[in-house]
DNA sequence: TTAATAATTGTATATTTGACAATTAATACG
DNA sequence: CGTATTAATTGTCAAATATACAATTATTAA
């Protein structure tokens, strides 16, 4: 008999949007769309989707990830369920966001689609719909917090990288400017970065050795504490 | 005419459940209920309950958890929103996850109700509904991260405690053993505690003194990374 | 050959961590 | 009243880490 109380409940709508970073080894970057119905059709937006019935938010999200970039098997993770009452002024709709972190060189070469899909650099982020811009801010926090003691930032980048990149990708996320000898030691003092015997030639006429995640020890500290957060050297 | 888009989609329930944390001095605990309706009627249960038209998951939290301990102003913070579809087999139903830490003590002057409310020490939780073990697990783990620099921790202590309690309080969240000396030194150079006059007499013999909060400090510093985490010296 | 550019590398100091045990205050008991 | 008991309080030294700071090197383009 008790099995009739959730009837007078009320249901809601429950979609995901995807806050997708990228790192194109000089600065970070979001892929927002331009939202193609109504309300606020035309405007910038986050990439998103309803829950379907017989689908997790997890699996919800990664959908809409492949939807737009083509891409599986990318970092992704619940940010925060929002849901004041009026979000969407048509209906009640939860949304639960997530942070995607992506090799942008990857997405490149899908090619996506019918979302008219944009990269906007991290510092010029357009007017965006509903509570988006707030999903946005607390991504960039989320990710401040987290890549201080957890290597997350390397999803960012492709397989081989430079150390210059690397430091460019920690200041954009800290907003700082760091030391080159210092950052070098503390990257290189964890074991994680495995040189390369090529040079990147295109960022200058010197050139970059490459270096490559040791991924095992990668999964292993993943989940260790290990204090990756850069010193500021002056804000800029 | 776009405006019948959400029409094809469906709703789902969505609740709100806490994970309510209090510490008595001497060991971390959880308050769980003796659920009170089908399904799943008479086994241990978050508290909870579901999302009214008007509210926020916010809002919802707040009223679940002043129905059930009478306090309101607590540390109350979103975890996780919990969504897989057959996680109540009755119906379709999201649930948003908050962690709330409250002070044990100025809970138990408030007597609730017809909840059947029991305090679990936190390594001896029974068995639970749906997947709320899963919830638990989750704000345990959260709640580590957290007290490794965010000095969140004091939301569980009455406004007087003492280090030795303070330091129970630590060796609880991370289940290790830490020593005394250094466990004092780097609390107390934080600046964040205000020693007092009167000693706490009932611990022990010698009486150990009593410390407040600079709440100041606290709120300013809140956000600063600090390395709250503790050495751990022996697994237990 | 030279100039220009950006990558690479080292050292010294200050701060923090971590290991380690003796002393002290208060009470209870003989 | 003295003594035993209990738990709180306090200090030092070595190791690791953080931070400040600039000269040298490899490569390309002119």
């Amino acid at each position: 008999m008790e099995l009739t109380r959730y009837v007078s409940q009320n249901r809601m709508l429950v979609a995901v949007d995807c806050i997708i970073f990228g790192f194109d080894g000089q600065d970070l970057k979001l892929l927002l769309i331009k939202r193609g119905f109504n309300p606020e059709k035309g405007r910038w937006s986050l990439m998103g989707g309803f829950v379907q019935p017989k689908e997790s938010f997890e699996n919800a999200a990664q959908r809409v990830l492949k939807q737009l970039t083509g891409l599986e098997n990318v970092y992704l993770e619940q940010l925060y369920a929002f849901g004041y009452p009026h979000r969407d002024p048509l209906e009640r709709t939860a949304s639960i966001a997530y942070f995607a972190l992506i090799d942008i060189f990857k997405y490149e070469k899908q090619l996506s689609s019918d979302f008219h899909p944009e990269w906007f650099l991290l510092k010029e982020i357009p007017p965006l719909i509903f509570d988006h811009a707030d999903m946005i801010e607390m991504a960039k926090e989320k990710l401040r917090y987290k890549a201080a003691f957890q290597p997350v930032l390397f999803e960012l980048l492709p397989e081989k990288f430079t150390l210059p990149q690397l430091q460019n990708l920690y200041e954009g996320v800290y907003e700082s400017l760091m030391d080159k000898r210092n950052f070098s030691r503390k990257i290189l003092s964890t074991g994680l970065l495995l040189k390369q015997k090529q040079k990147d030639k295109v960022g200058s006429k010197r050139g970059a050795f490459y270096y490559k995640l040791n991924n095992k020890k990668y999964r292993n500290m993943f989940n260790g504490f290990l204090n990756f957060i850069p010193y500021p050297k002056k804000l800029k």
